[in-house]
DNA sequence: GCCATTTGGTTCATGGCGTGAACTATATCA
DNA sequence: TGATATAGTTCACGCCATGAACCAAATGGC
């Protein structure tokens, strides 16, 4: 990324009009909003905070966690897993059990109650993005996605330079 | 939104196939993802924290800021403003003047030095979105942000439901 | 087999993000 | 002129996240 700011704009200008480059920058900026207020709306509708939310879905995944999987997941340091995991033992959603191999280790599954709070995240979930893909017709769905898919991989790209 | 949760999959669900929900999910997942490292990548680098590093840019558009609407940009509460200003100008980004006109309002505005900031900050970001466009082909690209726009638009649409 | 080191977790202090309520001071309107 | 509205500040609160200090269990080398 440090390389990136000296290789200057000049010599691929002609390759990016601005008004692309304006368009763009608008495009992601709106996206990115929307993704944000979305989160926002639904730790509001299921009454967790957001950290604990993201923790949640985390369990849709695998059965069992451990406070470092967890740590490793989320990417944050483990004593912010600590705060979270209290979080969802206090409002039920999630157990913890020793292992009886490591007695260190503490493995965190699902209440029956946060198993049915997760569900009904995912149905939320998956309504919302079916939504928008719905508005669009079938076609125009398929460029979407196929374009999206362009986007990520060049994004993705671009974020492991910055370092 | 309420509706919408009550307005089930199975009226619709031949227009969206399963794997299309799937892959969208996880892409838009991704790119949420990467914007917000970059979001956190810019404050480091700029060494500013993120609601100060948003506040600045701010006063790329307009000369003249208040507390006021300051808050209704970033939609926030003018307390929250008071403290990004209090940083801002410990920083000697900003600086405060009172409005001749009505002596309740202060004026904020740019410093010499908050304004070499702000160039800076926008010479990166043109750069890192230049970045990613630059790794398309020039119809690719096009294709990209013309797909881009429609998602916003839906996005947007889906958005508003949210209340 | 035992002590040093590693590993999994917790607690605490610190700092940023954001809200709502109480308050000050100025402006405006009836 | 007095009631009300507006612009900001301060404070208490809660969530997000980190790093350091700490504890306890496991492991590895001698």
């Amino acid at each position: 990324m440090n390389q990136m700011a000296e290789k200057n704009v000049s010599d691929t200008a002609l390759e990016v009009p601005d008004y692309q480059l304006k368009q763009f920058q608008e495009l992601i900026m709106r996206l990115f909003q929307c993704c944000q207020e979305r989160m926002q709306y639904q730790c509001e509708r299921f009454e967790l905070p957001d950290a604990e939310f993201r923790c949640l879905l985390l369990f849709g995944e695998e059965r069992y966690l451990t406070a470092k999987g967890i740590a490793h997941k989320m990417n944050v340091v483990k004593s912010r897993v600590s705060k979270i995991v209290d979080g969802l033992i206090k409002k039920k959603l999630i157990q913890r059990i020793k292992d009886p191999e490591d007695s260190r280790i503490s493995l965190l599954s699902l209440t029956p109650e946060g198993y049915k709070k997760l569900s009904k995240i995912n149905e939320f979930l998956q309504d919302v993005h079916h939504q928008v893909l719905v508005q669009m017709a079938p076609d125009q769905r398929k460029a979407v996605l196929t374009n999206l898919d362009i986007l990520k991989a060049s994004m993705e790209t671009i974020k492991e330079m910055m370092v």
